[in-house]
DNA sequence: CCTATAAATTTCAACCTTAAAATGTTTCCA
DNA sequence: TGGAAACATTTTAAGGTTGAAATTTATAGG
């Protein structure tokens, strides 16, 4: 019975096209995905709250506080892992609102340069330091060494997602 | 020197409003949420080419290929962790699609019941299994006693977020 | 029975997001 | 030098997402 495969068998060959059991890594990705989710969902909501700004907003204003020279757009895109359409139009609100600066590039005239304001770095810098205790709050009941063995194994993650991104996308 | 401090210390007292060191679990969020949103980018693209499907669509079917007497709106969007208006457009062009089936419950003139069609559910399987192939990829890297050590701790994490959550948003 | 309150859903405006096409600029190499 | 190819950005169309207001129906207490 059964006996419809074509492929020959024996005890050190791997069955072909068992619907194999990647349940552990699935359920894995569930509750990662879980978590994120949860606690952007917070963060974003504490943002709007407490500092009327959207969360996209305030990563891209914390990508520019890291750069106190500026950006270009291209820089930004990547760092903040977004589409380069995303970050022209969320610029250009930030621009608007009096908390980015924009300059074309002087040795590249097709790159423009954003950076924080004065009043853009003053804001961020009192919304993160409210982001960093809400985040404090959220992982509260994990112990140091939780947190370092989570640092170390979602760096394997990273790096094990990374491989399987290049080797799909030929790009 | 540096005796500014307006707060009287001694060696019992934790030090009050001090900038305090949480950079690590900021760090851990900043991993948890580049890991996150590189895997589901990755999903999203092959969603995309493989089967011409946006997430957002997969992952109603997901819920509601659990659910085969199907489930109120209200319940897919408290599973979904999504506002109610998102799941009634995404409902909408999936039902346009075919691909669910939308009735209104007999006992609760208020409540819509969706559920997945035949076609629906052929579908969404044919996906499912391409889907649990590709998370298998992307950890391929991590050791079965890594999966599991990563799901305690998520576990963990998601309940200090959750406490977190319910905490801070008295409704 | 009536009415206040809660609940399920829809609607709406604003914003975020992507992929792909279009534009303008730089680089490289034959 | 002359293009071809690579780059940086913008534009556009389609869709996803939220929070809040509006609508309809259910429920409970007096």
């Amino acid at each position: 019975m059964q006996e419809t495969t074509s492929v020959p068998l024996d005890a050190e060959t791997k069955v072909i096209e068992r619907p194999a059991d990647h349940e552990s890594e699935l359920r894995l990705w569930l509750r990662l995905l879980t978590c994120a989710t949860l606690i952007e969902g917070e963060v974003r909501r504490r943002l709007r709250q407490e500092f009327n700004v959207t969360l996209p907003r305030f990563d891209l204003m914390a990508q520019l506080d890291k750069a106190p020279g500026g950006m270009t757009l291209g820089e930004l895109s990547r760092r903040m892992m977004v589409s380069n359409g995303n970050v022209t139009g969320l610029s250009e609100r930030l621009v608007a609102l009096g908390l980015l600066d924009r300059r074309q590039s002087r040795s590249d005239r097709r790159a423009q340069i954003v950076s924080l304001t004065a009043e853009g770095r003053r804001v961020f810098r009192a919304m993160a330091r409210a982001h960093e205790g809400w985040i404090a709050e959220i992982f509260s009941e994990l112990a140091p060494t939780d947190v370092e063995t989570l640092m170390r194994l979602l760096a394997k993650a990273k790096t094990s997602a990374r491989a399987a991104v290049a080797g799909a996308q030929p790009r």
